[in-house]
DNA sequence: TTTCACAATGCAAACGATTGCGGAGAGTCG
DNA sequence: CGACTCTCCGCAATCGTTTGCATTGTGAAA
């Protein structure tokens, strides 16, 4: 609670003019319609009381509350920290606040409490980064007329504006440079199906191998129950005893990879020199476990960044009519590192 | 931009009140003046209607915008992610909302524009996770009269609030798991000087060696220019070269820990049975490399929880007085892995 | 019956900005 | 010199709440 803040009554006394040509002078639209000695006076008198404008009560006119809203499925996964970070970061740019809420993984309601609290607040604008249940949610908002994008995780059938990885390409990467290495019996480990990276990466796999005419049978993918290393352990197992043969496995996660790598330990088997292995996400430390994991980088900042600026387009669009519809996808790139090397010759 | 949402006013005209007595009635505090059946009736209409009180109306009138601004020095250390998700998640049971700002390390001014965009806000506190330079923005909010909270790094001279670990008990926990293993030969790979993590661990280190009857000497400690693994790398390179002796390395970090662990393998040495190494945080992952590295557990969501309650607390005595100075250190735990053995006998 | 207290509600002024509208003054043109 | 057009500025309403104070009505006390 500041002291007894400045007010625009204040610097238009001390300036002597009314409240109003204070107010025109200070804006940037308005500015062209007062004296410009005028303006340089007031504008001089406003910094040197340090005048800032009240936001609640501009809010309150206009109907603007310059604030978005950004609500992340589980914060604690390093992978939201720079999509954070970039939304953040132009969002301020452009005068807007970021509020920011965690939507608990656990929570089984469809409809989200929190982004409740966020509508309530009367965001301009809202970027849900959760991990599923994100479709209701996001008609629900589009009803509002509340703009709203999607992170990372997007949902199919809906017009919903997104921005996320290009997995079917970032999966393309990791099996190109298997086969480049002499893979040809490659399998999937894929994610939980209720996320559509887990499906994009999926059906980049399928496509891919496709492509390179090598064999694709249902046989060779397993899926994770979820984006972590003991399910990953699970599926790869349960691959593996299927299928013993396979001499490279892509994965859709780094957890998922990992959890690899104890299966085929328990094999008996080597890690990179027997069976290769590929992660997804490039998360940090990956470069130090052993063997360093091959894994696909996503440029999460980036992604965060775009996500702001299609929202702050779907925000000015927003006065007159319905607000676009924004899709973009970021490609990701290869970061090949020992766990993926020549299959042994057999 | 929500369409036409329903003000008290609707309420008040369906309820057949005068919007003051709707606003009595739907206010917890001011509910004891109005019948009892009239309250019942607004409360009715306004569920019926869906009515969500404006905040910036709200917060116009009552001059307390039930907001937070939380500023985060760089927002992709996962270490942040916890923290936040504690911050916010009590804070939005209490009501209030978080605004997430992100100071860029890099940015060399001593007072941080983001915390004026804050406080131009109208934020009603904040909680300050910074890497440094924290102490002049701590005191000019303290002078401002917004309630600050320092959390993870605080500021030794002011008398400022803050959640901290307690670092000296940590590297106590660290020092002791090395001793109780038969070391008494033990370096420490310190962090930067600038941060107040660094100079506590440091200062535990001296505290516990001594306390233990250990040598202790100044040159068994040097110091790594920043919390990561390059910086941690040439400290312990220059650390092992003037100390060859040493059995043991407690590190400031985890990262510095990884860059000793290159050190070591450059020395010819092998981390674990040869010299023994410690991390601080306690990072994800950290389990998998080789080997395992033995780390202190820092409870970071709930640093960030209690940072909450306590920033709460202060804002609720802000409005008569000075807000009280509230200082807590959170207990860390010990996760031994193998990156810490019995020294080789010698 | 008058008086008073008290409970319940209405009235209106804030809070700090934005903005449509109108008015004063100055300059231009015929 | 009058009419007109600009330019610049002031007036006042408004956004949706909260809240001190005035008002009404009702029952109890005198």
């Amino acid at each position: 609670m500041a002291k007894d803040r400045v007010t625009l009554r204040d610097v238009a006394r001390e300036a002597g003019v009314h409240v109003s040509t204070a107010s025109r002078a200070l804006n940037e639209e308005t500015r062209s319609v007062v004296h410009p000695a005028t303006t340089e006076k007031v504008l001089r008198i406003a910094s040197q009381l340090g005048y800032s404008p009240n936001p609640l009560a501009k809010g309150l006119r206009t109907n603007k509350s310059m604030t978005v809203g950004m609500v992340i499925s589980d914060i604690e996964n390093p992978l939201f920290g720079p999509i954070i970070a970039g939304v953040e970061a132009t969002m301020g740019r452009e005068g807007y606040s970021t509020l920011i809420a965690e939507a608990m993984a656990h929570d089984h309601a469809a409809l989200s409490p929190v982004i409740d609290a966020l509508i309530a607040r009367r965001v301009d604008g809202m970027v849900l980064a959760m991990a599923t249940r994100t479709g209701q949610n996001a008609i629900r908002l589009k009803r509002l007329g509340i703009p709203v994008i999607l992170v990372n995780r997007t949902v199919d059938d809906a017009d919903v504006s997104s921005i996320v990885g290009d997995d079917e390409h970032g999966i393309g990467l990791a099996v190109d440079h298997l086969v480049a290495l002499g893979h040809t019996r490659i399998g999937h480990l894929a994610g939980p199906m209720e996320t559509s990276t887990a499906a994009g990466r999926l059906k980049g796999f399928h496509q891919h191998m496709e492509n390179l005419g090598l064999a694709h049978e249902d046989t060779v993918v397993e899926s994770a129950e979820w984006y972590q290393i003991e399910p990953g352990y699970k599926a790869a197992t349960d691959l593996l005893e299927r299928r013993p043969d396979l001499t490279a496995l892509v994965a859709a996660n780094d957890l998922i990879a990992l959890g690899a790598y104890r299966a085929i330990r328990d094999r008996g088997m080597v890690v990179g020199t027997e069976v290769s292995v590929t992660g997804y996400n490039d998360m940090m430390l990956l470069d130090m476990i052993d063997p360093p994991l091959t894994s696909i980088r996503v440029p999460y900042r980036e992604m965060g960044a775009e996500a702001a600026e299609a929202l702050l387009e779907m925000m000015t669009a927003a006065d007159g009519e319905e607000p676009p519809t924004i899709k973009r996808r970021l490609l990701p790139t290869l970061s090949a590192r020992n766990s993926t090397q020549p299959p042994p010759d057999s």
